[in-house]
DNA sequence: TAAATTCCTGACTCATAAGTCATTAATTTT
DNA sequence: AAAATTAATGACTTATGAGTCAGGAATTTA
């Protein structure tokens, strides 16, 4: 059926060797503002100053490098995080502002802060990577929060409240200001201040959190 | 250059007329949980009961196809907020409880829900679309909230604090909620109850918003 | 400096899916 | 019931981009 090969003789100029980092450093910003799908490797092969094939050298496939991408991505964040937890000595309602702000500088600030939005969108896709990234970074992220909300509880420091929910509504307007910077932020003509955002964030939580808060009796709606 | 036309003379079954609230839904039902590049317009046809020319009868492209399903999903439902907001009496602690818990039963538990996963997911892709989504759904969002901040704290109701702000992180543990249930909701041991979510989240935010809060002198953080 | 090795290149193949249109079914008009 | 009109069909065209690989550049070895 393939009538191949009078390959026409070529003469180009090799450019330099590749650094698989450089790879993942451009897969993952164009992956974070395209999304998967709209990723052309050709894009991330020139980014990175290699050609396709260089790529195909280093990973088996787009979603290979995908995987790469995440993979080396929010780990070791987390681990930091849980280091922070360990050898934390004074009241909890300091660590969690610590670790609130301190994941905003290493997270919030940088190329890492792409990837919530990014798999965000790819989970239902991509359920391997998903159940991957949610055991490795959501989960952990998770507990990480619930120690640290659950050792309040016990000292006496924080109310009462379901840890399960508390957390994720701790969490939640963090990852909402990261995806919101990578979609809908360049519509946002008066954009938020991140820093004056988290303070009133945490301003907020801790006084719902120390004042003693049960959830109140079923509310009065139609 | 082509060399077309003897084309094969074909026997087929002419199927229903289509309607097209039923290709509406039938796109939204698959864009929300493939996303946009992902959506094959094959299978929106198929799951609607026609052929792929039809859809070509009643939108210009798949990316009309698509805003066409944006355009019909929310916009009606914030112009109901809009409505409630206008016509309540009462203190305004119980109507953030309404706004929060009807908007849950009408797009949280609905199709709908998905529309807010899709916009994060493809908002850098199509920035006119996103344009228009800001416009006409997130920020209607946004003042119709912020217009319930500002009266409470006129009232005296609720403390002093930046609104812009306030809302977002208002706002922030509802998307949250959405995105979750069209993204890793399967991954989770765990289920979180919607309810018992929300309603957590509003006793911490009434109590953040109610007690005398006024944002804290810088922190002590490193 | 020639041969062997390493590693990169980009034209090419091929699968996929958006978009087209000649054709045909159903319906309405005359 | 024939003609005219309307509304669908799906095979076909075509653009795109993932993935391949024969061949060439740089480097190392002999």
């Amino acid at each position: 059926m393939t009538t191949p090969q009078p390959r026409q003789e070529g003469r180009w100029t090799r450019r330099k060797n590749a650094r698989p980092a450089e790879l993942l450093a451009a897969a993952l910003d164009l992956f974070v503002d395209r999304g998967f799908a709209a990723t052309r490797l050709d894009d991330v092969a020139r980014r990175a100053g290699v050609s396709k094939g260089t790529l195909y050298l280093y990973f088996e496939s787009k979603e290979e490098l995908f995987k790469a991408v995440i993979r080396g991505g929010l780990v070791p964040a987390i681990e930091r995080g849980e280091r922070m937890v360990e050898g934390h000595t004074g009241s909890l309602a300091e660590l969690l502002e610590k670790i609130i702000l301190g994941w905003w500088q290493e997270v919030g600030n940088s190329q890492l802060g792409g990837i919530p939005k990014l798999m965000f969108a790819e989970a239902k896709n991509f359920p391997e990577l998903a159940r991957f990234y949610y055991q490795e970074v959501i989960s952990r992220g998770y507990r990480l929060l619930g120690r640290v909300l659950d050792e309040g509880q016990r000292r006496g420091e924080f109310a009462l409240v379901e840890t399960d929910h508390a957390t994720r509504i701790v969490l939640a307007p963090l990852v909402f200001l990261l995806l919101w910077r990578h979609s809908f932020d360049v519509c946002d003509s008066r954009r938020i201040d991140p820093e004056t955002y988290l303070r009133l964030h945490m301003s907020l939580i801790l006084d719902g959190l120390r004042v003693r808060t049960m959830v109140p009796a079923a509310a009065h709606v139609g």
